[in-house]
DNA sequence: TTGTATGCGTTATCAC
DNA sequence: GTGATAACGCATACAA
């Protein structure tokens, strides 16, 4: 049992003064060469420590977040990363977290930079991002870095922004996880990769995924599978189930369908219109709309991208750095989990208790 | 931003001294009639919520745990899990938390007695129990009870044992999605459920797994499946090959096979030899063992039982009972995760650095 | 039965 | 530059 070493041990060590220790430890200067080197020998030799609690304690400030990312209503697929947040929030208020919320349009420019204004007004020490739109998102890292504000990014990687961190899935390997699943359900045939009215600002993100899938298909299968990209209609326009069963007429020995987005219902939705339901369908994010059909069997897989954690994990991060003042990992790949319908409950019963 | 009320505060509405609303508070009694109808009053009207930083620094009083699980030495299974302790220790022990470790040979209820003895010799204020060999664990629980120390139980479900929490997987399900996952991916024909020279004491714990993956099969798919248990020698025993190849025999149809234990790389190994690698074979847990198999193919599957998570966790549990007083779930099942050649690694990188 | 004073380790604010 | 000292909110020992 090695004893604590406190900053007042510290200070008789190096025959200063507990304020000397605490000037040198937190770099505020003011502090004379001599008597810096007194206690910088004592600081090598053992190992301290800080105790957060007290530290916590004592300095009794408090910490602003600002979270900017889409809003739910618009787009439900982030209506976990909102409760992951929460989760978080009320985890760590404790330490003095406040967090503000800051909901854009996910496909309006104009409604980001509103959003991130608005954030940036709340003064805050972190800022929690959702970067889906790419340019609006670099734009606003430089702000952030100007003003010195650590950035989190979450869900979407955009290397060039170079935040503290990011959470989120490596896509290639989730496009080559897409492929070894379908290699292993699907029949012989054709497999149709999909892009559903895909944002152009998106069209990174889905690349990735795209190429993983290709990859593996080139490694792997290619004797029993040929593959092709298609490219539907907007689920919001009503040719979309017209230009899916246009794309199923080209490619009539289609066994399976990849859609590399949240939409798989919608094509589960038509494909049941259309009664195409032994078609495998292997598509992402377990948000309501999709379990319906993974339940019903004609989603046959999905991958979850841990939304909920991701937003958890996302200001967990930034409680370390600001109150624990702890290194985080600037990159963390979350598992890319593979949901069935037999394995469902067990994901779904788990947001709120795991951490 | 509704304003922190603190002891101090509470007394002040009251006309008590902080001392009486302390004693209120945390029940320790010797309060007038009067004063306790007081601080009643008051605690009903406003919502206190104690600060547990300050309480944990005054209190600074240090909890010991003494965790109770197998050696992982005789069963690699286990090294994950003490990897999950681990790293909850070094996380909560800023709160005063201490573990000791006290490691049994899972087929030796003699090494079980002895290491719970020295479990208890450290006079623990809780504990993490792996219960492994059910009677034994009975008993120690009983002991525990009488003690009145919290008892936090994980990966083997025991009803009897009542503990503070339990946390591991759903057996009965898991056979159903093993049972899923094989109707994906295995032919149409014969699957093997097998058991490998199993502990008496864990039939419980294998039953359900079984009586899931038959419920499946019943329900769905019993038009191309029939299935079959055998019992296999133990993978000690020379023969034990031997029982795998007389197994096949028996049962020429075969085209996949279901381990139910982590020790899916010893059929692996087997039908490797045998030349018999087109079998989808699933099994447990991502041990080196079977990670070789998974990864060159014989291995078709794993489910994880995400035993760092529970070893994790359970320390987290007692940590949030002794030290935040707050509630734990009494039941907490993880999830089913599916592990794949291609998702595999985002499994493997998630161990340290995800809470 | 009650109230008060002291300490937990750190930070922040003063005089010096 | 430096070193005391008062908070932070709670628990506890002790005095009344």
């Amino acid at each position: 049992m090695t004893k604590i070493v406190r900053i007042k041990d510290i200070a008789a060590m190096a025959n200063v003064s507990m304020g000397t220790v605490d000037r040198v430890i937190h770099k505020r200067g003011k502090v004379s060469e001599d008597a810096l080197k007194k206690v910088m020998d004592v600081l090598e030799q053992i190992n301290y420590k800080p105790n957060l609690i007290a530290r916590t304690l004592s300095s009794s400030r408090t910490y602003r977040v600002a979270s900017l990312l889409p809003d739910a209503e618009l787009d439900s697929f982030w209506r976990s990363s909102i409760q992951g947040i929460q989760r978080a929030h009320s985890e760590h208020s404790q330490f003095g977290m406040t967090i503000s919320y800051h909901f854009f349009d996910p496909y309006s420019g104009d409604s980001f930079r509103e959003q991130a204004h608005n954030a940036l007004e709340t003064d805050p020490d972190g800022i929690l991002l959702a970067p889906t739109l790419r340019q609006e998102a670099l734009d606003f890292a430089e702000v952030c870095q100007q003003h010195q504000i650590p950035l989190v990014c979450f869900n979407t990687y955009i290397h060039e922004l170079a935040p503290l961190a990011f959470i989120g899935q490596d896509l290639h390997q989730s496009g080559r996880l897409a492929a070894e699943l379908m290699t292993m359900i699907a029949s012989p045939g054709t497999i149709l990769i999909t892009h559903i009215g895909e944002q152009v600002q998106n069209s990174a993100h889905i690349g990735a995924k795209e190429t993983g899938f290709r990859e593996f298909m080139q490694e792997n299968g290619s004797s029993h599978f040929e593959f092709s990209a298609v490219q539907l209609e907007s689920p919001a326009s009503p040719d979309f189930k017209a230009s899916l069963a246009q794309a199923l007429e080209t490619h009539p020995h289609t066994k399976g369908i990849y859609v590399t987005t949240s939409k798989a219902y919608e094509i589960a939705r038509s494909l049941e219109e259309l009664g195409k339901t032994d078609i495998c369908l292997i598509g992402y994010d377990l948000i309501d709309e999709n379990l319906t059909h993974l339940r019903n069997g004609t989603v046959n897989l999905l991958i979850n991208q841990n939304s909920d954690r991701q937003g958890f994990l996302g200001i967990s991060y930034l409680t370390d750095h600001l109150v624990f003042q702890k290194p985080i990992p600037a990159l963390q790949y979350l598992p890319l989990s593979i949901v069935t319908r037999e394995n469902l409950d067990s994901y779904l019963a788990n947001g709120d208790a795991v951490q």
